[in-house]
DNA sequence: CACATATTTCGATTGGTTTCAATTAGGTTC
DNA sequence: GAACCTAATTGAAACCAATCGAAATATGTG
């Protein structure tokens, strides 16, 4: 386990109220993707039992999921996730991806974002920013939505629709007058499964709907996918593999296929943990 | 007394009047981003019950947000924190009012709900009846949107436009064209004031803008309302007093308007502690 | 089955609320 | 000025609620 590294030594978890303990437990969940129970009782020096409570009050609040042995982020547009989990931690991998998105932004654009976990992460990373005069963010998560709604200079656009409660996220067509009207430079779009011929692709069709009006409505698609997302195709197929300008990934992405969509006229860029310091803001 | 005689006069905040003593509170709870009970009272030389009278005081003028054992710093970075300090305020009566309002849904009708947080108390209600086959809320409170999505029967469509982080609400007319698809039989609604000849107004004309589509869309209104909000004018009248239908509200309802009120046709229901057992769920 | 993880119960501790009376300061009235 | 009233501030005390973990029990996992 490499807990221990990840946290600074600055944050002591001596003494602090249980309130503040359960927005940080909240904010690890959703940054490394997970958290285990005995793990967060160490970081914390509080009694495994003390963190339950705090896992089940966070998921009365939609905060995060509960599993055996700790929680996971709100994400279920994976079908499986059962001790595959515990292989692939995408730990650092979202966080280095969402800064290297971030850092794509200019001010003065208009940018569509998911709803899926990474491009929180990146909403994370856009606030960290502090020299906005005007962005704008199209998304239809509710989570990045409010968790950007008041930054300096970014103005949230929240599209209309039906509530998926797996993501917490918005779909259906009722909020797709918006993109006849308004002008967006790029698109940042998580997807559940990425390949060569069904480019990218998600477990729900609705969801595919969705991110399909915003690479209609996007001058550029940039893809921000981890490596698990590669060589696996998800239901509903949402772009084509040509229509992307840009792929943002980690450094586990398989040689053959990046060569193939270099080939392709297709940017990949690889972050690893060197390219920048780009770790997690806060 | 007790001033400046036991006390050394070194690291010592002796006589300083109780606005002082708060204001010097706020600081250091800005500074620090916390500070406890027990700490501020050794350090004011006053005791714990003050210092607690003088955080509830802070709470209430949003400069803090009080928790278990001391307080914290208002987070602009997450704004559901300044929601929730109007959450907690006049709790008791909204509740009861959320537990009245949640009552007049039926199954099988589509309502529309606000932002307000006297509707996210009636949706906790709407969500511990769970006997729904189908209801369908229709909101621009994204806090409402996450809190009901995902409960068996209940379908929640988030209305589009822009996010106002003050209030975690959708402003806009984005989402327009929902309301011309959608029958919708009841609007429950806030507002920030209520007079006889104003009607139900709110403090920014967006939103009221945004209430007066829900107003023109909803067979019936239904203003949920405590006694706070009675005799006061907010900047912008979203809905004229011979539109409601019900007006919810508690027992200090000022009687001289409940008369007139009642006399021009509107059904105001004050609801009491002993109306029912209605405490919040959760 | 063996083992890890969850839940429940319960008591201890600490923190929070409410009530009430004391103190002080500032009027007002005669 | 004396007597009186009122409002604000405060803290002691009695009572109530939140937080926590140990231990016993239950449940899930491999």
């Amino acid at each position: 386990m490499r807990r221990g590294l990840t946290i600074p030594a600055s944050v002591f978890f001596g003494d602090v109220f249980a309130r503040e303990r359960q927005e940080h437990i909240a904010r690890i969940v959703e940054e490394d993707g997970r958290a285990r129970v005995n793990d967060l009782a160490a970081r914390f020096n509080v009694s495994s039992v003390t963190i339950r409570k705090d896992l089940v009050l966070l998921e009365s609040e939609h905060r995060l999921v509960r599993t055996h042995g700790g929680a996971i982020v709100i994400d279920r547009s994976r079908p499986e996730l059962s001790f595959e989990i515990r292989e692939r931690l995408q730990v650092d991998e979202k966080g280095r991806i969402g800064a290297a998105a971030a850092a794509l932004v200019h001010d003065g654009e208009s940018i569509v974002m998911d709803a899926s976990t990474t491009a929180l992460s990146m909403g994370r990373h856009l606030k960290a920013r502090q020299d906005w005069s005007q962005v704008t963010v199209i998304t239809n998560g509710l989570r990045l939505a409010s968790e950007l709604a008041g930054h300096p200079g970014i103005t949230v656009l929240m599209l209309g629709g039906r509530v998926r409660w797996e993501a917490l996220s918005v779909v259906g067509q009722l909020g797709d007058g918006l993109f006849s009207r308004i002008n967006v430079q790029k698109a940042f779009l998580g997807a559940a499964g990425f390949t060569l011929e069904s480019g990218l692709s998600d477990a729900t069709d609705e969801e595919a709907q969705m991110k399909r009006s915003m690479v209609a409505a996007a001058r550029e698609v940039i893809a921000i996918v981890d490596h698990t997302k590669w060589e696996r195709t998800a239901f509903a197929t949402f772009c084509a593999t040509d229509k992307i300008s840009i792929v943002l990934t980690d450094e586990a992405a398989p040689n053959p296929i990046v060569e193939a969509l270099d080939f392709r006229g297709v940017d990949v860029r690889r972050i690893g943990p060197d390219s920048n310091g780009a770790r997690s803001p806060r």
